[in-house]
DNA sequence: GCCGTTTTCGGCCCGACTGTTTTCAGTCG
């Protein structure tokens, strides 16, 4: 039996909505979804915590909760959740993915129509049996039908790496206008959150209709959904949605820090204003007795306001941010000119499509010092990998590159696979023979969590592995991680000085934030890799950085940050 | 349901937009 965070953290979430359906007090609701978010946060399973007792020392979990988790560590079901899932309808609860669709309209539509199903409310609309309906109208109906059509269209978030390019194009169309002072990204784009829900645009402006006249008639705006006087928001043809919010320029701290988020950060720090007589709203920070403002134009001036020194938005989660901020205790999170090499890089020996030297030059271009080349080995056929003869052929192109690009070295590698049963898919005296190796899973992904764990460690304590890549094999909307134990390849991994990747694939990003911080945690080695398999993907090092950031992680905490010498000397020893 | 050197009870972040109203409820972030 073995219930993750994750999974406590998604039943939370479904009883705060079943609750909030059943019109339970709000403040009830808001608990259910706090300790939900603080368990999905959290850098150790709860199973871990509750063996210790400490399970209610975690922020937003009281007796009640702790009982609750307690119940589903050792039972595997909840009591209460099966109760609440018997008196609503499950159709309800998926219902509130549409847009516009709330739990008070929700529980009308059941009690006052019957409605069930999302298939039932959109018959419904299509009959106009909702407009008779307090509150409702002719609007409503042609709403909850263009919501139902586009949760069908797009189910869920985007990754960050599709969202980030297309915010990036929308603000390099609005910075020419002339009404616009500043403009930055808001929202989890800014926090650079793994997944993007919607692009959060913000900007500085006297004339705020203009901005916003301009930005719903750029070419990538399909819809507007929405057009006031401070705020827009439009459908985009990739079918996200962007918001654009503007604000005059003496409050654009305040609003960039209100819409940056997260929600749980902003209200931890509302909190945290409201003990010193202080109310933060998108327009400044405010005494509350005299409604006076205090700090507005900047967010260090909004954060100085309270006591803290700047937060970077990396880091506003409400994962214990404002405490380390309050107690100095802020990391200097890496930057991605800290790193100098990447150590994952595929040519077309493998199923790159460029050549070692082109590689070469495009990650020196990117101000890299240095790469290790790991193609594929033989047991991936499909990618052409390498077997021993072409192992030893490609290590004399490596030494005609070194030759031929002075200031830039080519390590030589592979990207070794951990066959099913836990061996090399390449004998250990050839692996020997390289400056690096990188191992990795690609195969019987679908083995038992003891099987896959087995054969990671199998392959830390090789002798002969120095990365372990892509340690989850997630690929982000296409394929979940598989099972595996991290604690006990962490655990293995310090034990072998072997280091773990953190890939910076945009479907990867594999280990994820939160791993990259609990390994930090347990002094596991890091690298921050690209994969790179065409020279353009080195850019994806930005990627990587930021999982790294939004795990807290320094510049000494990654090993390529390190000339290439002083990391080979870490490695191999 | 959580939380507390002012509280174990009474608070709990805050405002904009929409669609329906004619002063507001619901939703959203």
């Amino acid at each position: 039996m073995r219930i993750t965070n994750q999974e406590i953290a998604r039943i939370f979430q479904q009883i705060a909505d079943l609750l909030e359906i059943q019109g339970e007090n709000p403040f009830k609701v808001r608990s259910y979804r706090r300790s939900a978010e603080s368990l999905r946060g959290l850098p150790e399973e709860a199973s871990q915590l509750y063996a210790r007792g400490e399970l209610a020392q975690v922020p937003g979990i009281g007796a009640s909760l702790a009982a609750k988790i307690e119940e589903l560590l050792t039972t595997g079901r909840l009591e209460y959740y099966e109760s609440l899932k018997a008196q609503v309808p499950a159709g309800l609860v998926e219902m509130l993915a549409i847009p516009d669709v709330g739990p008070k309209t929700v529980a009308r539509l059941y009690a006052e129509l019957g409605i069930e199903t999302l298939e039932q409310l959109e018959e419904a609309a299509r009959e106009h049996r909702i407009r008779p309906l307090k509150g409702m109208g002719p609007k409503s109906e042609e709403n909850i039908l263009r919501g139902i059509a586009l949760y069908r269209r797009r189910q869920g978030r985007v990754p960050y790496g599709e969202a980030w390019p297309q915010a990036q194009a929308l603000l390099e169309a609005l910075q020419p206008q002339p009404a616009v002072h500043r403009i930055s990204l808001a929202g989890s784009l800014r926090r650079a959150r793994e997944t993007i829900g919607d692009l959060d645009l913000l900007v500085a402006t006297e004339a705020p209709r203009q901005v916003i006249e301009a930005f719903t008639a750029l070419p990538p705006v399909r819809e507007v959904l929405a057009a006031g006087d401070t705020k827009a928001s439009v459908l985009l043809q990739s079918d996200l949605q962007a918001d654009l919010r503007a604000v005059a320029p003496e409050s654009f701290g305040a609003a960039l820090q209100y819409f940056t988020g997260s929600q749980s950060h902003n209200i931890a720090l509302r909190d945290l204003a409201h003990d010193q007589g202080l109310k933060i709203n998108e327009y400044g920070v405010f005494r509350i007795d005299t409604e006076e403002c205090i700090a507005s134009a900047t967010e260090e001036e909004v954060y100085a306001a309270v006591g803290l020194p700047w937060i970077p938005p990396v880091l506003r989660e409400d994962r214990g941010e404002i405490q380390a901020a309050a107690q100095g205790r802020l990391p200097t999170l890496i930057e991605r000119p800290d790193l100098r090499g990447d150590l994952h890089v595929h040519s077309h020996w493998s199923d790159g499509t460029a050549s070692i030297l082109e590689m070469a030059r495009a990650a020196q271009a990117q101000g890299l010092e240095y790469l290790l080349l790991a193609d594929h080995s033989r047991a991936l056929s499909v990618a052409h990998g390498l077997d021993a003869d072409r192992v030893r052929a490609q290590r004399e192109e490596v030494a005609a590159v070194n030759a031929a690009l002075p200031g830039f070295r080519v390590l030589h590698g592979i990207e070794v696979d951990i066959l099913s049963d836990g061996s090399l898919d390449l004998p250990a005296d050839l692996l020997a023979e390289l400056d690096l190796v990188v191992a990795s899973i690609h195969g019987g992904l679908r083995q038992s969590r003891e099987q896959i764990t087995r054969r990671t460690i199998a392959a830390i304590e090789s002798g002969v592995v120095h990365i372990i890549a892509h340690p989850t094999g997630r690929l982000l909307g296409q394929r979940e991680p598989f099972e595996i134990d991290l604690e006990a390849v962490w655990e293995a991994a310090v034990r072998h000085g072997v280091a773990l990747e953190i890939n910076a694939h945009p479907l990867r990003l594999d280990l994820t934030d939160l791993a990259c911080r609990a390994a930090k945690e347990r002094g596991v080695r890091l690298v921050i890799s690209t994969d790179a398999h065409r020279p353009e993907e080195f850019a994806y090092l930005e990627y990587g950085v930021r999982v790294a950031q939004r795990g807290w992680l320094e510049a000494a905490d990654v090993l390529n940050t390190r000339p290439a010498d002083e990391l080979l000397a870490l490695l191999k020893p």
